[in-house]
DNA sequence: ATAAATTTGTGCGTATGTATC
DNA sequence: GGATACATACGCACAAATTTA
């Protein structure tokens, strides 16, 4: 391994993963001494100033700790992970979601026996709400985040958080959604299968004018979008613009019901809709009803979530499953054992496959 | 205050004292600009490596953050100044349940502009992880408590560790119930005036035969049972054992069902049914549509909560509001008035007075 | 016991790069 | 573009701690 001139890194970033790997690998194992300032100079043709910063941030970071007049030492793991805080921070979108407590229910059922404990940062759909709750994080020496990130089909403005979490050594887990520049662990649905599936089921029953509603600035709603765009080019339907409704509003302000108003104004107006979630299903559900519309005799509907709510309602909704609670778990497990490992393991990734939950709200075309 | 270069001290460490110092007395304050290092070396007679030296180690240690091309700033770093935590022990007896996020967003909206974090503990109905959270809330050092007791019809098995809190001087709120030996701050509704209210309303409209489901080890449920009783007290209907049900299960086992079942085997069925909360309602709907019975032409049915599932229910339902999010706000204000009076202020006591909200789950007895 | 060698710690000077205003 | 601020990098010198010949 050698230390490249050209390299966009600073080289006292280069050594670093250097001596960081050669940890990792166990070619330098706790307590044992690494090379001497000197010798790292000669070996990486560098300057004394550029190996005492790395070294020096190493020894931040817990890497490593330094004696005077004896030599630089692996830490042993121990060390490394004595100074934990034992507290795991979730940064939510929002927690007045259904999903938000299922999700902390799961987490806290792998993290608590671990004796770890939750923080919980509110981001309310406010990208600078999520970045105050990151920092914050930050500060407090979190052992790990668990991040369902904001705006996540946009380009995220706090990606200077992430990567300093990386910097930090902070593992953490993205839920839900991923940035694909971080290449960080996480855990989500297949979306676009999801999407997919409640399309297909539609286009079965022998629908051909289906309605969609998604949010536009929301990853996983785009993926489950671009899934019913697949379902119709498989089953050669032809897409229209007008079939298509997007907003961007927070979910509590959404606009479905006018949104469902101006579906039914078109010429050949839809005779079922997917919705991205069941909260705005059940809303699409109630202005359907009030234009004199039946469900699913007259409009079939599919939702996205499999929630309480999709039980509870009169006619039972038909939906797309969202393993809220197991991803819960996961996430917590998947950071854990980042946490425990000394963050060196690989990024993990999982992807839940949805599965579509047939209930009473579609009915095969007339 | 200048550098000696006598001293023993190395100067970087003299001027990490110097600019701590200033902090300190909040010379400069959070996220206000210090002097840049160039300044800092004239002012010092220093070399600049010294200054970067200083300044790296406070970035380090959370005193300072850096930004390329514009400055160093003072951090906000809240633990600094005092010997606070600034966390706040959240414990609820469901994360689950549809109260919870709100209660959580309307305590968040208060204490984070506050610096505050939250941290949840779940105890999942069982008194034991309640205990365990009690224990760790306390080991964490919080600045205070938020605590939604479980079983609190029950004598708490956990008094102890509530008088604990009271002799280490941590504040805390108890919400939605509260233990009468404690005499501690709480904030919660009028659950008897709910649940009379509910029972008036259906004793007005001309019902005689009123059955009730309520959960005998939760305290607000046993007042708004109360307050049943007090209703039919007041208009003078006779009190039959016959239709009141009660259980003890966690909540997402509960057995409304069979419940429903019952009070409908008996000679003179009950025409209307209050329920504790509105999920016991939706399920008891459920299981009245299956029985063949109409809502609200055959049974009216009252809930307990006024939560998301009632607007979205096929009929929506009749309910007792509960202010979810603030009672959060107000929990949240209390604990913060009491952290902040270093708890020397009474008890604070809030009750809210509870309204009906009335859909269309009711009529006239026929 | 001492001196020499090694290793980290402190400190200075200088130069160039990059971000921001 | 220019001024300012922090970031990276090189080289040198000496001090303090420790080991070893």
């Amino acid at each position: 391994m050698k230390i490249d001139p050209q390299s966009p890194l600073p080289k006292y970033h280069q050594l670093k993963e250097i001596i960081k790997d050669s940890i990792k690998k166990s070619i330098v194992k706790p307590n044992e001494r690494i090379r001497s300032e000197n010798e790292l100079v000669k070996i990486y043709k560098i300057s004394r100033h550029t190996v005492r910063q790395a070294i020096g941030d190493l020894v931040n970071e817990g890497w490593l700790y330094r004696e005077p007049g004896i030599g630089t030492f692996c830490a042993d793991r121990l060390s490394r992970t004595s100074g934990k805080t034992f507290i795991i921070g979730v940064i939510s979108v929002v927690v007045s979601s259904y999903i938000f407590p299922r999700i902390i229910h799961g987490i806290d059922n792998v993290v608590h026996p671990k004796g770890y404990s939750i923080v919980v940062g509110n981001a309310n759909h406010n990208p600078e709400k999520e970045a105050a709750h990151l920092q914050d994080m930050i500060n407090r020496n979190v052992d790990g985040l668990i991040i369902e990130p904001t705006k996540s089909a946009l380009p995220s403005p706090n990606i200077k958080y992430f990567q300093k979490l990386k910097e930090k050594g902070i593992p953490f887990v993205m839920i839900d959604s991923y940035l694909d520049e971080l290449n960080s662990s996480y855990v989500c649905v297949d979306d676009v299968l999801g999407g997919y599936l409640a399309t297909e089921y539609l286009l079965e029953l022998g629908h051909r004018r289906i309605g969609v509603i998604y949010k536009s600035d929301h990853l996983p709603s785009t993926k489950r979008f671009q899934g019913y765009k697949k379902a119709l080019k498989k089953y050669k339907v032809d897409y229209s613009e007008e079939l298509v409704k997007s907003f961007t509003l927070p979910e509590d302000k959404n606009p479905t019901s006018s949104l469902i108003k101006e579906l039914f104004k078109i010429k050949k107006p839809p005779t079922a809709i997917f919705c991205y979630n069941d909260q705005i299903a059940l809303q699409a559900y109630k202005t359907i009803t009030k234009l004199g519309l039946k469900i699913p005799h007259d409009v079939s509907l599919v939702g996205f979530d499999d929630s309480d709510l999709a039980i509870l309602s009169e006619i039972p909704l038909t939906t797309v499953a969202h393993p809220k609670g197991r991803m819960g778990k996961k996430a917590g497990k998947m950071l854990l054992q980042l946490i425990e490992s000394g963050n060196t393991s690989r990024p993990q990734q999982f992807v839940y496959k949805p599965r579509l939950t047939i209930r009473d709200s579609c009915k095969p075309i007339r």
